[in-house]
RNA sequence: GCGGUCGUAGCUCAGCUGGAUAGAGUACUUGACUACGAAUCAAGUGGUCGGAGGUUCGAAUCCUCCCGUCCGCACCA
């Protein structure tokens, strides 16, 4: 449940609450009809700040009492008004209210603005405030990748997104389990190791084993293909059967070289887990639920509660138009959707979770439907708390990504190439002034925010058209704008030695652009909150984007250095300081570091 | 064929749980560094919100149909 977090808009909630209350008795309504959650929620952005810094719309208070939205609006205004005139702290905070149509335009005074968002952010309670109460427990499982493939672009925006929407509802006060799902088993493990085995004539690399078997699985892939129709296909599939065999019997030597190479991609999951940052609570592996999975089913069956088709066992959901939903094929193994059946109750029963969150590309749509109604059908209550929070998915200029093709731009190829971009044309300048080691640190920071900004700026359900040349283009809407600006005013603050403990006169920030941006500043945590519960991190991207831009702004129109007086010099310092402890709290909850400077 | 996604400025996208004059970036045209950091700022050009109906005091937003796009639809994961 979302609380009354914003000071204040829920100053201006409580004292319209009681003035609509009135009138809610006065024209014969119980005056429980609208509480102060309702007036919090009808508290919105004007359309200019000229209008005023906050908003209320008449339009369910006018329902309520019958009337219409702009006389409602002109009623309680006045009202407001006068409340205003009469109550020291209101008068201090509130500089004017004004009917427009259907909506209550409110200005506040600049030591209003001052005192309920400078200071809780300076002091930092802002970033302790409690924004929501009674959440339920949630898993969320992202990143899903297979070992013995390598990891790709593709990979990168699942990535993002999962560990930003663990950190934004973590922040918001939810107990988020993070946990991920290798695909350590089947074929495609198969053809890699038949690969390796029967034609590889390279060496086993000493570095980047992960990736090198990436490109085995590529090469396997493709000479099996090539090889379909020819007199070798019979052999091949015999072949890959007998390694399968042995790989679920866990037994023979390519059991034992499936335990080596799977080591090596599952370290480079963890180089590249490492490089963003990412931590996850549990990792579930495919050889895990494997073989429970097919026990489950099978008991399933016993019980009658599937049916058979076509030599093949499962649940015939065409009525739902959800197709049939296969768990057995003919040979009495397991499927993806077998394996997610097991892995749901484990998630549920391992941590007592409430509710459950997958992160996977809108192609497996129609699998996770399966599941959750095969979940629901075969007695499992807790498949209304299952949840497929889905993506589109990332492709390159010339079409779909593909290991199988071998048509992929790999993680590592992406990571190394902006670094380089940005240590090259942009921290070059810093040489000798600057360590090796900064220059290398803050150039994989930018790197960091160039690429996770670039995957979460844009909304989940749009595709991304990765192109290199775009992606290395840093000006504009991009993490590293963001941090530069950040930067800017760390620098700032160090020049002019701000201490964030000192009082200061916020009554004198007047200028436009110091008031637009402490009321831009106001909508932090909401924004946050919003981002969280709605999964969508690209919300909290545009803010941030807009907060270095009004910074820009302000930053231009009003010097700090030379300021007209020591007060305004010191209250624009502590504005600087505030946009800055926003930028910096709401990179990181994409995950985005912030450079001390760059 | 069935189901789903998307369609907003030349291009890439916000806005979509209905509300004030549809906004950014980019590109293009111009202006601002002897200055608190130009990875910046300021100004301008650019829109039948795919089309047609409907619901509503009010629709880019909700509903229906149509067009275009991409994706999925049983023994791969």
């Amino acid at each position: 449940m979302t609380l009354l977090h914003e000071p204040l808009r829920k100053l201006v909630s409580q004292s319209l609450i009681t003035l609509i209350q009135a009138q809610l008795e006065a024209g014969g309504v119980s005056k429980d009809t609208m509480s102060v959650g309702d007036v919090y929620k009808a508290l919105v952005d004007p359309p200019n700040a000229e209008l005023g810094h906050l908003a209320f719309g008449c339009f369910i208070t006018a329902k309520n009492l019958k009337k219409g939205p702009p006389v409602v609006a002109q009623l309680l205004a006045q009202e407001l008004k006068n409340e205003v005139a009469q109550n020291i702290v209101l008068k201090k905070t509130i500089a004017s209210v004004e009917a427009a149509g259907p909506y209550i335009n409110i200005k506040f005074t600049a030591s209003g603005l001052s005192d309920y968002i400078l200071k809780p952010l300076l002091s930092g309670e802002t970033f302790k405030a409690q924004l929501t109460e009674a959440t339920p427990k949630m898993m969320i499982e992202y990143s899903q990748p297979n070992t013995h493939k390598e990891l790709h672009v593709g990979h990168m925006r699942n990535m993002c997104l999962g560990d930003a929407a663990v950190r934004l509802l973590r922040y918001s006060g939810y107990n988020i389990l993070a946990s991920t799902f290798p695909g350590d088993v089947g074929t495609h493990v198969a053809k890699c190791l038949w690969y390796m085995k029967f034609h590889n004539k390279e060496s086993i690399p000493m570095m980047n084993k992960g990736a090198w078997l990436g490109a085995m699985y590529s090469k396997g892939n493709l000479l099996l293909e090539d090889q379909v129709g020819t007199p070798q296909e019979d052999e091949n599939r015999k072949v890959l059967t007998d390694i399968l065999k042995q790989l679920e019997a866990k037994n023979g030597e390519y059991y034992d070289l499936w335990k080596q190479t799977r080591e090596w991609s599952i370290e480079l999951m963890k180089d590249v887990y490492n490089w963003a940052d990412i931590k996850f609570d549990q990792w579930y592996f495919e050889s895990d639920v494997d073989s429970d999975s097919v026990k489950t089913v099978k008991k399933y069956l016993a019980e009658g509660k599937l049916v058979e088709s076509q030599g093949a066992i499962g649940l015939d959901f065409s009525e739902e138009n959800l197709g049939f939903c296969l768990l057995l094929k003919s040979d009495g193994t397991g499927l993806y959707a077998t394996k997610d059946i097991e892995l749901a109750r484990r998630k549920f029963e391992d941590y007592k979770i409430e509710k459950s969150i997958y992160i996977v590309d809108q192609r497996q749509a129609l699998h996770f439907k399966q599941v959750f109604k095969a979940l629901e059908v075969l007695g499992f209550e807790q498949a209304k708390d299952c949840y497929h929070l889905q993506y589109n998915f990332v492709e390159l200029p010339d079409g779909a990504m593909s290991s199988r093709k071998g048509n992929i731009v790999p993680l590592t190829t992406l990571i190394e190439t902006m670094k380089t971009h940005v240590a090259t044309e942009y921290l070059a300048r810093y040489k000798g002034e600057w360590t090796e080691t900064e220059v290398d640190t803050v150039a994989g920071q930018v790197a960091k925010g160039a690429i996770k900004y670039g995957m979460l700026k844009q909304d989940t359900n749009k595709k991304i058209v990765f192109d290199m040349n775009e992606w290395t283009k840093l000006d504009g809407e991009s993490g590293p704008f963001i941090q530069y600006s950040c930067a800017r005013i760390n620098s700032l603050l160090k020049k002019f030695s701000f201490d964030a403990k000192a009082e200061f006169a916020g009554e004198v920030l007047s200028h436009a652009s110091e008031l637009k941006l402490m009321q831009h500043l106001m909508n932090f945590n909401t924004v946050v909150l919003g981002a969280a519960e709605n999964y969508k991190p690209a919300s909290l991207c545009s803010y941030l984007y807009d907060t270095a831009k009004k910074f820009n702004t302000f930053y231009h129109d009003c010097p700090i250095g030379t300021a007209e007086t020591p007060d305004l010099k010191k209250a624009r310092l502590a504005l600087a300081y505030s946009t800055g402890a926003i930028i910096k709290h709401g990179l990181s909850l994409l995950g985005i570091p912030t450079p001390e400077r760059m």
